[in-house]
DNA sequence: TTGAAAGCGCTACCAA
DNA sequence: TTGGTAGCGCTTTCAA
């Protein structure tokens, strides 16, 4: 058996609470005993305390959980996302706590049990769907938590860091407007649920369950219903998946029929370099270019020349991290709405 | 204060094991009182059974702890890493086991203690340096771990996954020497402790002290030996850091002073793609083209037409954590090789 | 400076 | 089918 903290105290010759301290107060012993302790720990092979025990002793972990309500590996998939770990990690790292990545099962109620049997001290959740099962099960569990988008309903001590993702979708929109382009597709990933890739019948944005999705496509929507051209004017395409392959495949169809529209506004990076891969493939036989905007600015953007909403992805992280470990006093500082910025490259074009 | 197993148990007025089997062991009681039970502790607020004490119980905890030797944002920096996790952390996903990131402080004790407090069952260790003393305190811990390279003394129970270094590093090359390359520059990461950027003076491989490094300059090297080119031949070049900015600061001074090498061969592709940086920066003032070789065959590899040695990093990641959470029953097969394959693209010419 | 006592919250065994 | 008992390994008062 794995030698205990008891089993030192027995081969000292002390009590247990002397052991525990020669580990955590040193100022509670003689120097002098505390080295004869770690010599009997090394002796029997006694690798220190059980972090477990110390845990539940405590009342507390040292780590906080990461929720992606997908595949766990889409974070290490997604730039973004990547980006985003980054920065929440060298914050986490900055403030001595672990994280815990913790994978979610398809079935609801085992990843209900996920989030309820992690042992974390809080949680981040980046949002990329439904997920206010896990919210849910966060806030029984009475844990601090943070969010990637704000909250679709306002909740004491909710606590997010976003951005405006409205606003920031028009300025895209309104330099593609500005560009002359009136014909525009707008593409985005699960606009609804079990949809097939391609063209989407949609009321308008308010449909759209994904409240990211939602809010770029009502951005997307203002700038044009400025100039007068109304949501029906507009063509939604659905991708099944946030990747360049769904991106590629959702507007194939739509490019290379008749009456393709002149630009198409893709709700990410990703999603739009998958468009720029269909172009470029369908090369030669289209009757005109088309112009493609993203979001996100991830570091392919730059090099595919790619127009796009930069936003801080590793500050996104950094603060989420820091709303966590280090909470605001004031609660209204607990709602981060970070800027963004519309750069252009060769990707937009004048129509 | 929060409920506990013992305040629903009170409330239905049953036991404290009856209230836990009616979360974990179902079967162990009528249908009737296991929803009453269920009932009560939604009316009390109680979010199920304490995962740490759970643990602490049960004596596992449903994660691993995976170890950088470096700033853990790292983990997410470099696109090879991030392979790694996204194989890691789908097979995790898939036994069902969550990921405790760990960061490890620049402080030699604290980082041990970092080790010694993380509540995992097992460990994964991404070998980037000097992770002797990682594994020691694992190994005193009696957890199991897996690490990515092998072992530079062998222990009982040490299981890895990597490539042969050397042999890899071989192929490479001899690709540049068959293009009747002789003036050659070798470029690495830290390939001295504290060394400076640039060329350094190394007897020979043997003397580097990161044994993945020292397996690649020796392939190296060992390709032009056998056509004749000493290792003094060589120009040995020392990055501060793995990453493109760190390439392209060891090799300016020399590609851009009299006499350059024709070739470069890098121990990363990340080294690499700063090498192009630097090469495309100087451009017309260079004398002569330079051929460039990376290791890894990241996804910038492809884009920037890098020759380069491939190893599959998503499946080392599945691997490994396949070889910890379902170890096999041969320890033979603790230790995996995976092969490699060189890729050609046009970043090397005929000299 | 040291030790005794009292749990942290839970689960697993065994007996009823 | 249910409950009692006995810890898992540790830390923290508080008293000596």
């Amino acid at each position: 058996m794995k030698p205990t903290l008891q089993d030192v105290a027995n081969a000292v010759g002390v009590s247990r609470s002397t052991v525990s301290n020669a580990y955590c107060r040193p100022d509670q012993l003689s120097a002098a005993l505390r080295e004869r302790i770690l010599d009997a720990a090394r002796q029997l092979g006694y690798p220190g305390p059980n972090p477990t025990a110390r845990s539940l002793r405590r009342g507390f972990v040292g780590a906080i959980g990461v929720l992606f309500t997908s595949q766990l590996s889409y974070a290490f998939t997604d730039p973004f996302a990547v980006r985003f770990l980054a920065g929440l990690s060298g914050a986490a790292e900055r403030h001595g706590s672990a994280l815990l990545l913790v994978p979610l099962p398809d079935d609801p109620a085992r990843a209900r049990a996920a989030v309820e049997n992690a042992a974390v001290d809080g949680f981040c959740v980046y949002c990329v769907g439904n997920e206010e099962w896990a919210l849910d099960a966060i806030r029984r569990r009475a844990l601090p938590y943070v969010t990637t988008a704000a909250p679709e309903e306002a909740h004491p001590a909710h606590r997010y860091v976003g951005i405006d993702e409205r606003a920031a979708a028009r300025t895209v929109a309104e330099h593609v407007a500005a560009l002359g382009h009136r014909r525009v597709a707008l593409l985005g990933d699960t606009v609804l649920p079990d949809a097939p890739p391609g063209p989407l019948r949609l009321a308008g944005p308010a449909d759209v369950p994904h409240p990211t999705t939602r809010g770029r496509l009502a951005g997307f929507a203002d700038a044009f219903a400025a100039l007068g051209v109304d949501w029906s004017d507009l063509t939604v395409l659905n991708a099944t998946g946030n990747s360049r392959a769904a991106g590629a495949a959702a507007v194939a169809a739509t490019l290379t029929g008749d009456d393709p529209p002149s630009a198409v506004l893709a709700c990410s990076d990703v999603l739009a370099l998958g468009v720029l891969d269909t172009l470029a493939e369908a090369g030669p036989h289209l009757a005109r270019p088309v112009s493609v905007t993203g979001f996100d600015d991830i570091a392919e953007a730059a090099a595919a020349g790619l127009t796009t909403v930069r936003q801080p992805a590793e500050e996104k992280g950094r603060i989420a991290a820091e709303l966590l470990l280090a909470p605001p006093a004031d609660p209204a500082a607990g709602h981060v709405l970070l800027d963004t910025a519309l750069v252009v490259r060769t990707s937009t074009r004048p129509a």
